[in-house]
RNA sequence: CGGGGAGUGGCGCAGUCUGGUAGCGCAUCUGCUUUGGGAGCAGAGGGCCGCAGGUUCGAAUCCUGUCUCCCCGACCA
């Protein structure tokens, strides 16, 4: 995409609001991302619009890799289902409930095992249809008594759920293997370093639980892992496919210790010695197996190969799309603002015109600002009327990776300059080279 | 939900104790000068002081009620 600055929506702030604490928050709403509506809902504005964008096609590229497939629920559903799984009365007030104009309950989904598992119900006809494993990207409402955090701890959230439905448990705990190294895979696109942990399973219930954790000093969770798990690990070579050397590979991860204060292993960590590290971590995801919690009390069955039913045994797997801008932000930043990624980035490059009064200048500008848009490289071009000063400090705000400076010192002698917003460092380029070399 | 704090131009704040008709910085608009790290000068616009009652000649300020937001804790993707 390519945007000229002075067409387009992004107020930015010079100074922090008052009501934001953690670093991720400030920078998101000096970076023109979001702007709180209510406690705990958020209004996205174009920047953050497209960082969500981009977290949201990685994670969906890695469930379709994984062999997830995509669906779409409403965020309004009835309140009988819930009866039925008994979750309506076991939620508590955490679950927005709605009332229509007939009088019937309706609820905004917090989560969607129990729709799911319906959906799931009146379209697979047998065995055959095992296993399967349905995701959706959409949002969620959670009643937190105390959002807070910005994005990182919202009442209304974005999320990607997945839901697999498995004949045995041989077969579950693949589906489970899957979703892990998904995640992993995930969360290492986005520049993070995600540590699964041993976690508890929650109010969703289930005996095998992971949280994908980044570590941050802003997180809520205390966590305690070995120092192994501060170099990224490789999952490039691994057949997902292949169940047992899935497993095999997550049991290798596994080994290293890893956990959150609910799950502390004092035997284990004393094995870890001097390597192991205790911090703070934000959770990004979970998976979960939970066997038949949903599909006994819902009846599901299938008929098996020798007709006799089969209750399918399922898991479930969050990754909070909207918390990771926040999660992303709080790992990636310095005293300037936000540092981004490149893959999740709102544009690749901004254009600065240090002299929007310059016809020299101008013309360079729109020069690159088309040769940009004919490579496909997203641009933000700040053609706006200012000083140099104020450019610099809006594009290190947003933190754009790159920042291709166009002034007349550099044009008289044919050259720009260009930035790496993550080391600072800049060189000067020959105008015919920039496209090429971002 | 327990405890604490705060609502005053778009943002950050002062004024509230000791009632007298609202102010500062930034931002915005106009003009001139400037122009490689959030420019300078001059001028201008913008606020029924969260809301509703009450006390008073007079309320941002005092009293009552109410709504909202933030922080600590408990709780959560």
């Amino acid at each position: 995409m390519f945007v000229r600055l002075s067409r387009y929506f992004m107020p930015v702030l010079k100074e922090t609001p008052g009501e934001a604490q953690v670093i991720s928050h400030q920078l998101m709403l000096r970076a023109a991302m979001i702007r709180q509506t209510a406690a705990g809902i958020y209004a996205w504005l174009p920047l953050g619009k497209r960082v969500l964008a981009n977290i949201e096609r990685i994670v969906r590229e890695e469930q379709d890799r994984a062999g997830a497939i995509e669906v779409l629920m409403p965020t309004i559903q009835g309140a009988d289902l819930w009866r039925q799984s008994g979750r309506y009365d076991a939620y508590g007030p955490e679950m927005l409930r709605i009332t229509d104009r007939h009088d019937r309950e309706m609820l905004f989904s917090p989560t969607a095992e129990e729709l799911f598992t319906a959906i799931f119900q009146a379209g697979a006809k047998s065995y055959r249809d095992l296993p399967r494993n349905l995701y959706q990207i959409q949002w969620k409402f959670r009643d937190e008594v105390r959002p807070r955090f910005g994005v990182l701890r919202g009442r209304e959230f974005l999320m990607k759920d997945a839901y697999s439905f498995d004949a045995d448990f041989a077969g579950a705990r693949h589906s489970y293997n899957r979703m892990f190294i998904a995640y992993m895979r995930t969360f290492q696109r986005m520049g993070l370093n995600a540590i699964p942990m041993q976690a508890d399973t929650g109010p969703i219930g289930g005996d095998l639980s992971h949280e994908f954790i980044v570590l941050a000093p802003t997180g809520e969770s205390d966590v305690f892992y070995h120092e192994n798990w501060l170099r990224p690990r490789d999952t490039d070579g691994v057949n997902a496919d292949d169940a047992a050397a899935l497993a095999g590979f997550i049991d290798g991860l596994n080994a290293d210790y890893a956990a959150t204060d609910e799950k502390r292993d004092l035997a284990a960590e004393t094995a870890c010695g001097a390597a192991l590290k205790q911090s703070k971590g934000i959770e990004v995801g979970q998976v979960f197996y939970f066997g038949d919690k949903y599909t006994a009390p819902l009846g599901v069955t299938v008929p098996g190969p020798d007709g006799a039913p089969i209750t399918p045994l399922m898991g479930s797997y969050g990754i909070g799309v909207s918390r990771l801008v926040g999660a992303i932000i709080e790992a990636c930043h310095d005293d300037a603002g936000i540092v981004w990624p490149d893959a999740v980035a709102p544009f690749r490059v901004a254009l600065i015109n240090l002299r929007a009064d310059d016809g020299t200048c101008t013309a360079a500008c729109e020069k690159l600002y088309a040769d940009f848009a004919a490579a496909g490289v997203d641009v933000l071009y700040d053609d706006r009327d200012e000083r140099g000063g104020a450019k610099f400090a809006t594009a290190d705000l947003i933190g754009l990776p790159w920042q291709v400076i166009v002034g007349p010192k550099g044009l008289a002698a044919g050259v720009v300059e260009l930035k790496r917003r993550a080391t600072g460092e800049r060189i000067e380029v020959p105008i015919a080279e920039v496209v090429s070399r971002i």
